[in-house]
RNA sequence: UGGGGGAUGGUCUAAUGGUAAGACAGCGGACUCUGACUCCGCUUAUCGAGGUUCGAGCCCUCGUCCCCCAGCCA
């Protein structure tokens, strides 16, 4: 697969930049980059900005990006969501080969780090309550005041720190803290926290350890310790920086990777905090982590997404350090053009209503050939059954049309796609509704293809079904899960008031074309002049299909409609 | 009123002292057996004020506005 698609002629983004120059002048001559999710939760389309850049530069670079999960904070973190992160990395085309790391995979290392601290007088056991840390460590605009246990002896020390591995203290009763400045302007800096008790079985580890390492002190020692040359983070680790550095400046760690700091990605009609996202799960108020709805990964994939989607999407929105807020019509503009090359075109109809062709025999049943791609003859054509009695889609038909409706109505002629002109004869109404219940048309038997031999022109093509022969379908129709661009902009607003209530309509009365009895779960298909859908992986069984929509057709006609 | 960042069309991104470019959105048109695709055209931007320079979005100065930071979360 060719995952550099779409990184080829682009101008370099002020990462690649600076990090072209470091392989120009020589401090590195090789890129090693690296993905860290903590296993706390689901990966979504933010996350996936950070994969395609961190394994989109190794890539580039022919260096490797590594997979690494930060998992210092046990009470959080599951081995299910390890399995389900490497599940969509990999789905998402990325390839991390043997280079899987855990930051618990260096908690001896750590620990060992840590006891040189405490040796250089650069580390201390803190006995101050939580409460009290944060009284002392002073405010925003207030210096803080150093803990009465900041000058303990080494040697003690040494002996707390041992025994607070050895379990001997309750847990949150003492810290492990960075001997920095309790005056710095960088709240980072004053004396953070750096080794916590926390009695907590750990998802690798077991009972191995009572202690934890924060990430500020992990993180940019996994860093070293794996040879990352560049650590590539979100803008609120910006602060956290100059704290990275102390650590790799203080300790003789291999080498001291750059950290460097870029904006996350935000996309309007949606909201992309793991808290809310899990409010939403929580709440019912999507169904479940992969609701077709949500963007999460696995949401993405159920559907329909393809990768290669996701990740032009994330090449066209660039890397930098201003806060921004994608469109979603970027994402949507994304999938149509990725499923317009490859999705194989099929006719559904989403609201069926009968048409009855007067003029043709009963019993008789034709085979129109179809083209899968009208512009990729080398994808194919398929049979349609043809037949007296097809279903077409309800909006395809007014009673009353208005000015520059090209589809059917009394008296207009139209063209069935690939099939026959058909006429309208008259419509069948319900005497008690009123509704439209059959329509009764005749067909052109020179037009067979759809082509008039006399050159008469029909500006209308309307897609169809052969009633007999139909698949009955289910098909759900998502939209955006919010009414508004941001949903989350008013503090005293719950985001959840915009919830779109039109987000999932599901139809139970769909017919689709047989072809899609012989379709794979999970298979992207075009409904001609409706949008992409596919077959949802999870309820669709072969031969009786589930259809997700996945994003409509661009449609120039509502949008006449709409003025 | 501490520290760290950021301001280019409606939204993103580029221009690295030398014609402000591209994408999305919008508008208009062509084409069309998908009102799709494709193609053509158009509207819309350098936060402000000074300065340096032949020349400033870019360099300097002073402002303005926005974001982040006071977890024993990451």
């Amino acid at each position: 697969m060719d995952i550099q698609e779409n990184t080829q002629e682009k101008p370099l983004d002020f990462i690649r930049q600076i990090i072209a120059d470091d392989l120009r002048s020589g401090k590195h001559a090789a890129i090693v980059t690296r993905f860290p999710p903590e296993p706390n939760g689901f990966l979504h389309i933010g996350h996936a900005k950070s994969i395609c850049l961190n394994f989109g530069i190794g890539l580039e670079n022919n260096g490797p990006c590594h997979m690494r999960f930060d998992d210092t904070n046990p009470s959080k973190e599951e081995s299910a969501y390890v399995e389900s992160i490497m599940r969509d990395v990999r789905w998402l085309g990325f390839d991390w080969g043997k280079n899987l790391f855990y930051a618990s995979d260096y908690f001896d290392q750590l620990y060992d780090y840590a006891v040189q601290l405490i040796r250089m007088g650069k580390a201390y056991v803190c006995d101050l309550t939580g409460e009290q840390i944060r009284e002392y460590r002073g405010t925003l605009t207030e210096p803080g005041r150093e803990s009465p246990y900041r000058n303990r002896e080494v040697a003690e020390n040494l002996d707390l720190f041992q025994r607070m591995r050895a379990g001997e203290f309750d847990e949150g009763s003492r810290v492990l803290r960075a001997k920095i400045d309790m005056a710095s302007p960088n709240l980072n800096m004053r004396d953070p926290v750096i080794y916590r008790i926390l009695k907590v079985a750990h998802h690798r580890t077991g009972d191995r350890w009572c202690i934890y390492p924060m990430y500020d002190y992990t993180h940019c020692i996994s860093d070293a310790i794996e040879g990352i040359t560049h650590s590539l983070c979100t803008l609120e680790f910006e602060d956290h920086r100059p704290l990275y550095d102390w650590v790799l400046d203080t300790l003789a760690t291999p080498c001291h990777p750059r950290q460097i700091e870029f904006a996350r990605l935000n996309l309007t009609y949606t909201v992309m905090s793991k808290r809310k996202i899990l409010q939403l799960v929580n709440g019912g108020y999507v169904q479940g982590w992969d609701d077709p709805r949500m963007l999460t990964i696995s949401g993405l994939r159920r559907r329909g997404y393809p990768p290669s989607a996701i990740r032009s999407f994330c090449a066209q929105i660039g890397i930098g350090k201003k806060e921004s807020w994608i469109d979603m019509g970027v994402l949507e503009d994304a999938v149509r053009n990725d499923l317009n090359e490859t999705a194989p075109r099929v006719m559904g109809v989403l609201d069926p209503i009968k048409v009855i062709i007067d003029n043709y025999p009963e019993s008789r049943v034709e085979e129109m050939e179809a083209q899968n791609h009208p512009q990729r003859p080398e994808m194919g054509a398929r049979m349609l059954p043809f037949s007296r009695e097809i279903y077409i889609e309800g909006s395809d038909f007014m009673e009353n049309p208005p000015k520059k409706y090209f589809r059917l109505g009394p008296d207009r002629e139209v063209r069935l796609r690939y099939a026959y002109l058909i006429r309208f004869v008259s419509m069948v109404k319900d005497e008690k509704t009123g509704e439209i219940v059959e329509i009764h048309c005749t067909y052109d038997p020179a037009t067979r293809g759809g082509t008039a031999p006399d050159g008469r022109k029909v500006k209308g093509t309307i897609h169809w079904v052969s009633a007999n022969q139909a698949l009955a379908c289910p098909v759900r129709l998502y939209d955006r899960l919010f009414t508004v661009a941001h949903p989350d902009a008013e503090k005293d607003v719950d985001f959840k008031d915009y919830l779109n209530p039109d987000s999932m309509k599901i139809l139970d009365n769909c017919m689709v074309e047989p072809a899609l009895a012989g379709m794979e779960p999970g298979s992207q298909v075009q409904f001609e002049r409706q949008g992409y859908f596919c077959l949802d992986l999870i309820d669709s069984k072969k031969g009786r299909p589930v259809c997700n929509r996945i994003v409509t057709l661009r449609d120039s006609w509502a949008k006449e409609q709409g003025r």
